[in-house]
DNA sequence: TTGAAAGCGTTACCAG
DNA sequence: CTGGTAACGCTTTCAA
């Protein structure tokens, strides 16, 4: 603030009525500023700004009109330290350069914004000490609330052993085991039937699964919906039809050689848990000489704003990100609030977009005999 | 903050020395509690706890261990109330969801984070209102600096009225019109001249160029690259081998249909002033039965991390985006901090990713007759 | 080297 | 309905 400095010096002198004195040098006034100016009150005038009912409508605009013309700005420092909040939240992601996260950080920014909230982000990148790092800026009180998007919490932190209703923490999109914290999630597992389901219906009988990291909550749910359609199906669920990646680029392609490493015998579908992995094998299976969908039909998970810019654009499950951001906001603003619902999980919608990494596969196309 | 509310409370108790409690209760230690536990005065507590060389080393040693013991944490409210600081920066961007700034998020996060600092993002979606707004947060102290990435100042703020020098403002990758704030950028023309280039190198002769906005400096700068290597090399350069797009995919593919109306003589090449454009040409390319890069040469501008994924992977201009955040964000500490380098431009470099989109033009393609 | 005390700009309590 | 004033928790000046 060089600014504030420089003028102490003049404010000596006796010009301190001069309106356009103080905007000129951008002098920032205070409430006492236009207390002193009406000849009232600090008190009168703090209550007229926040728009309390014990004022006279007369003196309020009186001293709304006043604050106008002296362009009077609320110092937030001094007010958050008095109310004792930061008026700011904190959005942790695992991490930050995945663009997913980025059109949830929209839907929380809006929100936090027309309540008064400014949003941190945070990344871990799995890293347990920034986790931790986190965490105390809420319970420091460097910001009032927080929005999980890292399916995971600190081992041991203060926070959590108390009473969920009293900690301002919302999940989003994860769960976290042994965690009874407020959600906003999708429903992970129907998603994956259904996707996996577009694929039975296309007439696919040996369809493969690529899914994320062992023990994750998130993928399980997805891998469980996976074979959930297909033993409805009636269908071949095995080991070797599943490989195990961790929602990368490069794990997609590891996969790839995986299930396509028997030239004469390979699944001839693929259901796989994000649109990344679903990108690597796509490439790979170029290169192998093998055609997405002509020779296989690929549905990935996540719906990236590029995933329909990808060749072939890709079918996927689609997640609202935007919403699930403003739900998450709009959630944390009642805990934070103390209007804390009952309802623990708030359970967004997604959808199967179809696009053109899936196609029927034809009778003659699958070399073994249907047995229905 | 509830919690805080509860305890005061079972204030009135006399267990105040009891840490246990303390800890359990997450009772709010501020320095007071220190002193009277140690028996000294707050302003010796504070100096001691911010290093200061008027403390001895002994009651320095005994402070922070207090501290430790007590579990302190400082308020950041208070101590920015005092301080007349925020420590917190603004970073400014045209469109959140584009992932391009995820990085340069990520850099000026990481180094923000070491001094400090906490990161705001703001972004304006062309907003002048918004734009405002964010001139606003800086001007009443909400936030200590800024980084602009949205190539746009509102056509009148007070803060712009001030000599440079006490702007905390640091404009990165853009240029302004009129605007001498310091800023970090890289070298638009000379990269757009070498992506050209390399078309040229390839043997093309045919080079189309689809543009940024009309009138926004850095979509001129890339196009005037552009034009220098058309010259340097004496080929063809007319208005009909120019789009003027807007960055987005759409215009990508409408540049297509404008470009390649003519089947029978099309552009063999092609620079695009951004990745995403690129994507919606090749795609839009191939739906007319144009192979990239069999039959057309793209080489793009950005490098987004998804370009290497696409397909055919995009030979495009790489910028250093995490680099580019960290210049940004070093270079605002400076500008806070009164240590304000005379150098006001930080040029970053970049270089051409040659990827799988561009291909030597054999002599037989080429239907025009050489001409050197 | 240390301590007392004055703020930083608000809000909120308690009187009137 | 309004005014005086005590916080909020910290840093920093001025004295000792």
């Amino acid at each position: 603030m060089a600014v504030a400095k420089r003028l102490e010096v003049k404010l000596e002198s006796n010009v301190l009525d001069n309106v356009e004195w103080y905007i000129l040098m951008s002098k920032n006034i205070k409430i006492s500023d236009i207390a002193k100016s009406l000849g009232i009150s600090t008190a009168t005038v703090s209550r007229a700004l926040s728009g309390s009912d014990r004022v006279t409508q007369a003196t309020k605009d009186k001293v709304k009109q006043e604050a106008d013309r002296l362009h009077y700005r609320p110092n937030l420092a001094a007010r958050n330290l008095r109310i004792q909040k930061s008026m700011a939240i904190l959005l942790v992601v695992r991490d930050m350069s995945n663009p997913f996260y980025l059109e949830v950080f929209k839907g929380v920014e809006g929100i936090a914004r027309r309540a008064g909230y400014s949003v941190l982000m945070g990344n871990t990148e799995g890293d347990v000490e920034r986790e931790n790092e986190y965490f105390n800026m809420l319970a420091d009180g460097h910001v009032d609330g927080m929005i999980l998007m890292t399916g995971k919490l600190p081992a041991k932190h203060k926070l959590l052993e108390m009473p969920a209703s009293e900690t301002s923490i919302v999940i989003a999109l994860e769960k976290i085991k042994d965690c009874n914290l407020r959600r906003v999630i999708i429903d992970n597992e129907a998603a994956a039937e259904v996707a996996t389901q577009h694929l039975i219906d296309l007439g696919h009988k040996k369809i493969a699964h690529i899914a994320g990291p062992e023990h994750e909550p998130m993928s399980m749910l997805r891998t469980k919906g996976y074979r959930n359609a297909l033993k409805a199906a009636k269908l071949l669920s095995t080991e070797k039809l599943e490989y195990i990646g961790d929602y990368s680029l490069e794990s997609g392609k590891a996969a790839c050689h995986k299930l396509f490493s028997n030239a004469q015998d390979y699944p001839t579908a693929l259901f796989v848990a994000n649109d990344e992995m679903a990108f690597g094998v796509i490439n790979e299976l170029r290169k192998i000489g093998l055609d997405v969908p002509q020779d296989v039909s690929v549905v990935g998970f996540d719906n990236l704003s590029f995933s329909g810019s990808f060749y072939p654009p890709l079918t996927t499950i689609s997640q609202p990100r935007i919403d699930i951001g403003k739900q998450a906001m709009h959630m944390l603003l009642n805990v934070m609030n103390g209007k804390i619902d009952t309802a623990v999980d708030m359970r967004m919608p997604t959808n199967l977009k179809i696009r053109s990494s899936t196609r029927q596969l034809n009778i003659s196309d699958n070399s073994e005999v249907k047995n229905d």
